[in-house]
DNA sequence: CCAGACGTTGTT
DNA sequence: GTCTGG
DNA sequence: CCAGACGTTGTT
DNA sequence: GTCTGG
């Protein structure tokens, strides 16, 4: 399913990074709604907002279907029906809309026979691996195959925390097929646009993960075709929901557990980690250490190597040739965290990093 | 006709 | 608002 | 998705 | 066990 995402990404990385042709083939960036209500995080859960695309049509009458917005919406489709006031008596949980059955259910089938899809856009999503025989969840984040500057390395294999930190530099985001609506407060004043991830079976490389995963739309057209509701009815659109092997992943921090903790370490490949203990300074040190044993309830077991055999520690996906050079700046948000640690509260008091 | 639901995941 | 169940 | 709460009365 | 909050 999916449950859980990060999109860290500041805003205008985040544009540049959805570049797309428009029906006349011009090339163009989305252009922002709202980007002050964008709050990245690489800890995102439901009810919180994350950025979507939509056609622009749905925004402004006689605008190109073609052409495309992103905007902050909320995690949790809110059906244009519901009567209260506070959006805590929503008892129902859209979060995800399971593919298989989205004709048969009045919440999803409304908004979608009037063209609300979108593409839900994250860093990538978090998935934990459910096995019999202990209670452990194992966490993994889970995201397109990169392209990395210089080695063609897989991302989930680098060596070193600044060289993960050089894999944001051109990162390819997750487009996952979303459906929304709009809801009016009875109260009075500004819609609210909320949506749900569309659910599928697993592929074949993460049903070891899960059983369940998000619809992802892998490629220009199918990002197209999913928006573009002017040309393409529900019917065509539904074709492009399907399980899709094209993607990486590797397992991370249960740091990742509570919806507080908005770290980099979140997304860290839990190998680099475990060497980060051995090589950095003392005070991080010491931030990790508070990090494995008091943060989550239940900590991390300090050799997060020794894994199952059969439990797989990062994909095998072939990466892309990088044409793109690397821009080399000043420290990143990961390196700044290995670098600071002791003036750092407890997360558990002041959890909102950033 | 009216009343009441409107959803997913996972687990037993 | 719309559909299902009684 | 996971974590954490899950409750009332009356008193200070 | 189930629901709410993040």
């Amino acid at each position: 399913m999916c449950g859980r995402t990060s999109c860290h990404l500041p805003r205008e990385v985040l544009a540049r990074a959805c570049a797309y042709r428009d029906r006349q083939g011009h090339q163009r960036l989305p252009e922002w709604r709202d980007p002050d209500r964008y709050c990245p995080s690489y800890n995102k859960s439901p009810r919180s907002s994350s950025p979507v695309l939509l056609s622009r049509l749905h925004l402004e009458k006689d605008a190109d279907s073609s052409e495309r917005i992103i905007a902050p919406m909320r995690w949790g489709l809110v059906p244009y029906w519901f009567k209260e006031a506070d959006l805590s008596k929503l008892q129902i949980n859209t979060s995800n809309c399971r593919s298989d059955t989205i004709m048969e259910k009045r919440s999803f089938k409304v908004p979608l026979v009037k063209g609300r899809r979108c593409v839900v856009l994250a860093d990538g999503f978090y998935e934990w691996q459910r096995r019999q025989a202990t209670s452990h969840r194992q966490p993994y984040f889970i995201y397109f195959p990169q392209v990395k500057p210089e080695q063609s390395e897989q991302v989930g294999a680098v060596a070193s925390p600044e060289d993960w930190e050089k894999v944001w530099d051109n990162w390819r985001p997750l487009t996952m097929a979303g459906i929304f609506d709009c809801w009016e407060p009875p109260a009075g004043g500004d819609c609210l646009y909320s949506y749900s991830i569309i659910t599928v079976d697993s592929c074949k490389v993460l049903n070891d993960i899960h059983n369940r995963m998000p619809a992802i739309l892998d490629g220009e057209e199918a990002v197209s075709k999913w928006l573009d509701f002017g040309e393409v009815p529900a019917q065509e659109a539904l074709k492009l929901i399907r399980p899709t092997e094209n993607i990486a992943f590797h397992r991370v921090s249960s740091v990742v557990n509570s919806s507080w903790n908005n770290a980099p370490e979140c997304v860290l490949p839990l190998h680099l980690l475990a060497g980060k203990e051995l090589t950095v300074s003392a005070s991080s040190q010491k931030m990790l250490q508070w990090l494995a044993t008091k943060s989550p309830k239940k900590e991390e077991p300090r050799t997060p190597q020794k894994a199952e055999p059969d439990v797989p520690q990062w994909s095998s996906q072939f990466l892309q040739k990088s044409p793109v050079t690397p821009k080399r700046g000043s420290a990143g948000l990961l390196e700044r965290w290995l670098k600071q640690g002791q003036e750092e509260e407890p997360v558990a008091k002041r959890p909102h990093t950033q």
